[in-house]
RNA sequence: GCGACCGUAGCUCAAUAGGUUAGAGCGCCGGUUUGUGGUACCGGAGGUUGCGGGUUCGAGACCCGUCGGUCGCCCCA
């Protein structure tokens, strides 16, 4: 009898539970991330989850969709405005520049977490999402662009992702970048009639996105367009050739899209996204470029950075089927005195480096039950029999042959086993 | 913010064109087996059909509203 109903919770909108396979699959891109970062000397870095609001709108640029409508902003108890962070970089490099980080570059490093945008929830965009992240501060060099790439690319290769090419493309310097995008404008403008409802607004706000617009109508001028290569300056140019040419010497395989831009202001010279065309309207699995104004934008001396970021969810989406977490070992002990000499057992399993478990109730059939159920490779069998024999009947779980076994060799004979 | 589709046990779904007591599989609990899992058989618990209103003799089905979900637009990881 149900006196009274309280209505299920739910999440909030756009948020996650994650368990099982889901939880396995999150656990695991993170793993893979580190270990990958490891073998490219990145080290990590933990930076807040808000920060003051001024960290982003000022960075991003305030016109950017992210700033103008998607941020969680909201007054603290003493009036500050702060804001739950809707991407890595800002806050990484408002670090450097608090923490006078300035000392240990050039910088290679790496984080992970949940991010937040006031979105609509869809496949693939959800309002807390997660993302691995890896930045490269203060290195000029268009090598860092290079490790950085092949990172990413090696990250995808470890999880088991295919299908995902890599679009490369270069914004310019900052006098080219302005020479280009006044160039767009111009063109943009002389057919403002043929442009989409859509693209009229990123006229006024950002005309560089009018490049990578799904509508038809827009497509159809793109062709003409003009393109960066020819606003290019020496400098800007002879930086792209290297970093295309170092993607290439790592073995990394790349198409150039002369119009791919990304959506954040502070954006410089290299901009890449590795895509996919299983994640329905979402396309891009991680994505990054070279931002060199941006430490200087944030109070710090001039520092040039390149960095990347991944969704860990659509990550997840993608990667094969991670193996479930391994368990050694199944406890079933039955009885006061097993119960009781259960502890010291499992102790020694562990500290011996075994994942071993223990059906905490139940009868006997019911623990085997949850012994088979955990994937345990071995059971081992704890009754009034063995402790009066000082004897543990081993179970293997595969072939279902077991063998008592003295309780003073146990560990060694799992050893030899597994 | 806009649009389309969808809300039935814990989960995945069913319920002829409105018609008795809303079903099944999986999962869970118990039994066949008072010390042996993965197979099998038997039994059991578990539902205000998202919520509110309306139409009807009668609504899980139809209508309106609302909340939630999914997918798409915008934008992005």
């Amino acid at each position: 009898m149900k006196a009274n109903r309280v209505p299920k919770p739910a999440p909030v909108r756009g948020m996650q539970d994650f368990l099982g396979d889901q939880a396995n699959r999150f656990d695991h891109v993170v793993a893979t991330f580190r270990d990958v970062a490891r073998r490219f000397g990145f080290r990590p870095v933990m930076v807040p989850v808000v920060e003051a609001t001024s960290v982003y709108q000022r960075t991003l640029g305030e016109t950017t969709d992210v700033v103008a409508k998607e941020m969680y902003t909201f007054p603290d108890r003493g009036g500050d405005s702060l804001t739950l962070r809707p991407e890595f970089t800002a806050g990484i490099c408002r670090a450097y520049v608090s923490e006078g980080w300035q000392q240990f570059a050039p910088l290679k490093l790496i984080t992970h977490g949940p991010l937040f945008r006031y979105e609509r929830p869809q496949k693939g965009r959800y309002r807390q999402f997660h993302q691995i992240d890896a930045e490269v501060i203060g290195a000029p060099e268009p090598a860092a662009d290079v490790e950085l790439i092949a990172f990413a690319d090696l990250l995808l290769k470890e999880l088991g992702i295919s299908g995902v090419t890599l679009q490369l493309n270069t914004l310019g310097d900052a006098e080219t970048r302005d020479a280009w995008r006044g160039a767009l404008v111009t063109y943009f403008e002389r057919h403002r009639d043929a442009l989409s409802e859509d693209s009229l607004r990123r006229l006024e706000t950002n005309p560089l996105r009018i490049l990578d617009s799904k509508e038809a109508a827009d497509r159809a001028l793109l062709a003409d367009a003009p393109v960066i290569d020819a606003y290019m300056s020496a400098q800007a140019g002879a930086f792209f050739e290297a970093v295309q040419a170092g993607v290439q010497a790592s073995g990394v395989a790349f198409v150039r899209q002369p119009q791919l831009v990304r959506g954040f202001d502070y954006y410089r010279h290299t901009a890449f996204e590795f895509v996919s065309d299983a994640l329905g309207a979402q396309a891009t699995v991680i994505g990054g470029g070279r931002y060199d104004g941006l430490v200087e934008q944030m109070g710090g001396p001039s520092t040039p950075a390149v960095g990347w970021a991944g969704g860990i969810e659509r990550l997840m989406m993608l990667s094969a089927q991670p193996v479930a977490p391994r368990v050694d070992i199944a406890l079933v002990a039955m009885g006061p005195a097993a119960e009781a000499a259960a502890p010291a057992l499992l102790a020694e399993l562990r500290i011996a480096g075994f994942a071993a478990e223990q059906a905490w109730r139940g009868n006997m059939k019911k623990r085997m039950e949850r012994a088979g159920k955990s994937g345990a490779r071995y059971a081992l069998i704890l009754g009034e029999d063995e402790i009066a024999g000082g004897t543990v009947m081993v179970k293997n779980m595969q072939d279902g042959s077991q063998a008592a076994v003295p309780r003073a060799a146990i560990v060694r004979r799992l050893k030899e086993a597994l």
